[in-house]
DNA sequence: CAGACCAACTGGTACAACCAGTTGACATGT
DNA sequence: ACATGTCAACTGGTTGTACCAGTTGGTCTG
């Protein structure tokens, strides 16, 4: 027997969800007011809590302006979104998914470079063991890709960690959640430096002899989505 | 008479700013239990929805752990946060704001230069000239600082438009919707860059004539702290 | 026709009740 | 003594209703 835990959904997530991508879908265009709240209710066949606990999430995310009395309108994303709403954008079909990812891949490679960089020449020697152990973890041969892409991420938040920097961790952490909401299937491919166990024990190495551009330089090779 | 418009903040929104600073401020650690909404909302002295409100809130932000029926769960922000909790960080106190500032303009030099390289790639004629004459738009004498943070502001966001990178445009919307919230006060000084008018028109020129390391290179000298 | 006014919206907050999972104490069986 | 089943007392999830508080646009009045 093949079974699964059941998932549950909040009915205010669904509302959620709903109202992002209709936003973000660009049915609903910036400077037009949606429908108020009690309406919201009725079409989304929900209580009005729900639709104003949604509501209030959408306003964090940047998406809608709210105001007592007035309308609610929409915003523009381009705009005033935040870097949280990058994983709605595939779902909504806004951005196209390959464009999306070249484009994470790309922050990814700019962040993960300078992380290098400064992890080289702020990291603690715990921290800087912790990054090496991490790169000889990984596998020599083949193995399965969901396995290879976590300890991937476990030697990037190694290299964070060194880094010493706030922004660029929490920076990290946005694009992780929003890769794996994404679902490994997207990802899978674009990122094939995660395979070359050579070059990250190299990468460490330079990390450890705290060789700033040296380790820059193989970070930014190693991670830039081919062309 | 000196008058100012009244700030209203909903009370939602006060529970939200309460919580994020608990957790953030350390005084409630990770793993720990926080009290049942209707503890918190007798606690705030508000109805248990605005609790409600709020606490969606902070798990979006990734700070708590919320499941039906069992306790909700303070989270590791430095693992689970996204980039958009920066700002609170500072008013909890968890991270001091000068290290704060800092990280934050590492990262933006960091995404400012590799934009600029890709904007000298990417850019279609029209968004060349945008960023051309944004960078005219700099004052060759002294100004007030807000406006030249607002002019500084213009000329990337046109750089960061030509580089065709969503990831880009919403790390910037989130960067410098933290750094408005923590007031300009903290930002003067650290950007001194913004004062040269040389260094942008040149830059811009760059990028214009699609010259992808020398604008990358320039960019970089450009916004990166001095130590 | 300008300005005061008012009714009909909008979002903001509250109280009360119930549903639906989780947990741990307690009784029961082996 | 120990594993098991049961149940009460939590927890968050959802709903309904009512009212307060701003905004808006029309209408009535001078």
């Amino acid at each position: 027997m093949q079974v699964s835990p059941v998932v549950r959904t909040a009915v205010s997530d669904v509302v959620f969800a709903s109202l992002v991508d209709e936003i973000l879908s660009g049915r609903t265009e910036p400077g037009q007011a949606i429908p108020s709240e009690r309406e919201l209710a009725v079409a989304f066949g929900v209580n009005r809590h729900a639709v104003r606990e949604a509501l209030k999430r959408v306003q964090q995310a940047g998406l809608v302006a709210i105001s007592q009395g007035g309308k609610t309108r929409v915003q523009d994303w381009r705009r005033y979104a935040g870097l949280d709403v990058l994983v709605a954008l595939t779902t909504s079909g806004a951005v196209p998914a390959k464009t999306l990812i070249h484009d994470i891949a790309v922050m990814r490679a700019s962040l993960g470079a300078d992380a290098a960089r400064w992890c080289a020449r702020n990291a603690t020697d715990e921290e800087l063991a912790a990054v090496v152990s991490a790169a000889a973890a990984f596998p020599a041969g083949a193995v399965a890709p969901a396995e290879l892409i976590a300890i991937d991420l476990t030697f990037w938040e190694a290299v964070i960690d060194g880094s010493h920097n706030v922004a660029y961790r929490l920076g990290l952490n946005t694009l992780v959640a929003g890769l794996v909401e994404m679902g490994y299937e997207h990802v899978e491919g674009l990122f094939d430096e995660q395979a070359d166990r050579d070059a990250h024990v190299q990468l460490a190495q330079l990390i450890a002899d705290r060789d700033e551009q040296g380790a820059r330089a193989l970070a930014e090779r190693l991670m830039s989505p081919k062309e």
